[in-house]
DNA sequence: GCTAAGGTGTACCGATCTGTTCATTTGGTC
DNA sequence: GACCAAATGAACAGATCGGTACACCTTAGC
């Protein structure tokens, strides 16, 4: 019970930073949509920017735990794996709260290298990264480390093209592409 | 001499929300580092949002200028000039100023699609598709729509790889992968 | 029934935001 | 020199920004 109120605010918050853009969202707006008060707010956290990070953090896991869970449950092979990464990325395009990737948008609106939110972009890019690269190592293909990020490169190509909606299929499109890099590495 | 001052406003102007964002600039900012009256500034545009119109639309005309020339300077063959789209990726990805790109950044800040900003950001990627399109059909490959969608898309990835520096050389890699795509629409 | 912690509501602070007003100054043209 | 358009500086509105102060209320455990 102790921590309900934080993390009802945080996934609250995530969800309208998400939406609404991190400058274009005042914290009287988070205190309308989540109906908690801003003292409380100030409680749990000592700045908007803090808070923030707590929201990107918590996107990175339950987009984690959501995409691993899938990509497992549509393959068990590493390299069905990887290529189900793209049925998993469709999924997401699909939804009707799909608004490009909320670490791109972070990075883009913090762009100072130091700042503590881009760094936390940084820092969840470089773990999707060793996501993909482990399935690529396991899949014994060759050139791991930059078949990984041309895999990666594709991915965040393929959120981009869905963003702008230049493409009624993006994710099959990329993964078509993929499949294609990955066949000449095997 | 009359347009003057005014195309100094939109240049500054542009490389300001380029270095530092859109929300974060405030018309104070851009009193201050372009050396223009803020009278003379409302004078010109008549909102933040038109001068934000302005500079994105310069911005796309001095970046397809500068990336038409040189691709033909490296290329003359469509498909050769195809590859060539990912040398003078990287040579943009090597300049001091780079800071991804100011539509994608652009189009994250402003997330309403219908919103002004948002729909010129759709318009020139659009405009960028389709001059890949005309190469990928000038160099007689197969599937050219989806062709020119993928390749679009590993240069989208390929920004925002540099972007977060994670890869020595995205601009390479990419190229790579892009090789791989069209000898096999060959 | 008391205490203590967490939550609430509201008013407020100084700073900054976009945008306006107005009197003054500049520079080129007849 | 007179004229006129363009640009200037600086003060100012009204709104909103992130963040704080303070008095009050709820709820649980002893």
């Amino acid at each position: 019970m102790r921590k309900n109120k934080r993390d009802e605010l945080v996934q609250q918050a995530m969800e309208t930073f998400y939406r609404n853009g991190f400058h274009a969202t005042g914290m009287d707006m988070l205190v309308a949509e989540s109906g908690i008060s801003k003292t409380s707010m100030y409680k749990h956290f000592k700045s908007k920017d803090e808070l923030i990070l707590a929201a990107l953090k918590l996107r990175e896991e339950q987009f984690h735990s959501w995409s691993a869970q899938r990509v497992a449950e549509l393959a068990s092979e590493p390299r069905d794996q990887l290529l189900a990464l793209f049925d998993v990325l469709d999924e997401w395009f699909k939804e009707d709260t799909f608004k490009s990737c909320m670490f791109i948008k972070a990075s883009s609106e913090y762009p100072e290298p130091d700042h503590p939110i881009h760094q936390q972009t940084v820092e969840q890019r470089n773990a999707m990264y060793k996501g993909v690269l482990t399935l690529v190592e396991a899949a014994g293909l060759k050139n791991p480390e930059a078949l990984a990020r041309q895999l990666l490169m594709l991915q965040e190509g393929a959120i981009i093209t869905a963003h702008f909606g230049n493409s009624k299929d993006p994710a099959g499109e990329a993964k078509q592409a993929a499949k294609a890099l990955i066949d000449a590495a095997s």
